[in-house]
DNA sequence: GTCTATAACTTGATAGAC
DNA sequence: GTCTATCAAGTTATAGAC
């Protein structure tokens, strides 16, 4: 379980520079010496910065959003029609990137939360489109779920509960330095307390139109 | 209403370029060519380009804390003691950014957005600080309207309403494009929708520990 | 596959004339 | 206050020896 190669090596060292000081603000001197590997590795192994970032954001965007299709389609196959419950359908999508908050995988956990504000045009066309399939299906699955929202009021909510999630990936660490009390917040209560928050959120009644229309 | 000085208009063009491309990828020549003035202006008028980036920051933070705390103050006036209604206190925290949501101010919003994102080492503090009065006040207002939640619980999911808030800020634009339906969001149904899903959220009974273990 | 050396360019900052 | 010219240091990328 030691000594990985330089290829997986690089990434690592990317991974962890890309999460804490951002992408652009890495350079390949950073990596290559943090990686303990030479500055031309990273062309020889991935073509340019651009390939490497793409490398990196793919490592961890892939396997989470795998694992929330099969998690829907597993709900799918035992629901047999029948309506899926709301709780399921929020778990199945925020389970697999929560994971990532648990001690030793925190980087992940940043990394995953970043894809969304570093990226820029091609590279941010290329990582939407790793989502499109994801956002289709629980699209779909929630709206059956919540038949009384329309289209917009469904993506709206949809969007804050991405919002959170993402939120909570890149920091939760700091919300433990920001707090008032001194406090400890455990891995494992966030994913319950952001699945009773985000569903109860979705069920909400919608709001009167003509109240707020200051 | 024409012509603004030199340092507004830096200000200007730094705020449409950190909020559309991100602070480290914004040269100070892109910068000043953008907003028409020479290079060495950045400089005279703000010492580095670290502290024409705080100022850039703060010229959006400022108001729309001190708007948070003005209605929070007005809130508690006229409760006179009694409990403020959970949906005020979440309208007043959110309403004074969500503001910006208008067409003719999606820079704006995008750059408070990024604010939590971008923001490094001293920055981050010197930033940081600018949220402290405003965290403590409303920490303190919706422990005393949540009162069955513990302080673990309330942090958490004031975290996912702020987390909630920024992905909007960031990246609502993008929500039309990804959308499965062509969609038009009216940037006034937003508010309304976010105070009902955070509220209904804030409100749902804390899950049972046991329950998801696993 | 890994290294050194270097090319070609961009960056933030400043000295000094006007 | 505004400009030009320039500096020193950093950047990605690559050619070519081993």
């Amino acid at each position: 379980m030691e000594a990985p190669d330089t290829k997986t090596r690089i990434l690592d060292a990317a991974e962890s520079l890309f999460a804490t000081r951002g992408v652009e603000a890495s350079s390949l001197r950073e990596i290559t010496a943090s990686a303990g590997v030479n500055l031309a590795a990273v062309n020889y192994h991935f073509g340019s910065k651009d390939d490497l970032v793409l490398a990196a954001f793919r490592r961890r965007i892939g396997p989470v959003n795998r694992e929330r299709l099969e998690r829907l389609d597993a709900l799918e196959v035992a629901a047999n029609g029948r309506a899926i419950a709301l709780e399921e359908l929020v778990e199945a999508f925020l389970a697999p990137s929560m994971r990532f908050l648990s001690p030793d995988r925190r980087l992940h956990a940043r990394l995953l939360g970043r894809v969304h504000h570093e990226a820029q045009d091609e590279l941010q066309t290329k990582l939407t489109h790793e989502f499109e399939q994801v956002v289709h299906r629980f699209v779909g699955a929630l709206s059956r779920a919540l038949p009384r929202l329309g289209p917009a009021e469904l993506l709206l909510r949809g969007h804050f509960m991405v919002g959170a999630m993402i939120y909570t990936l890149t920091h939760l660490d700091k919300l433990e330095t920001v707090a008032p009390v001194p406090l400890h917040i455990a891995a494992d209560q966030v994913l319950p307390q952001m699945i009773a928050f985000v569903a109860a959120g979705l069920r909400a009644p919608v709001p009167d139109r003509t109240e707020v229309g200051r």
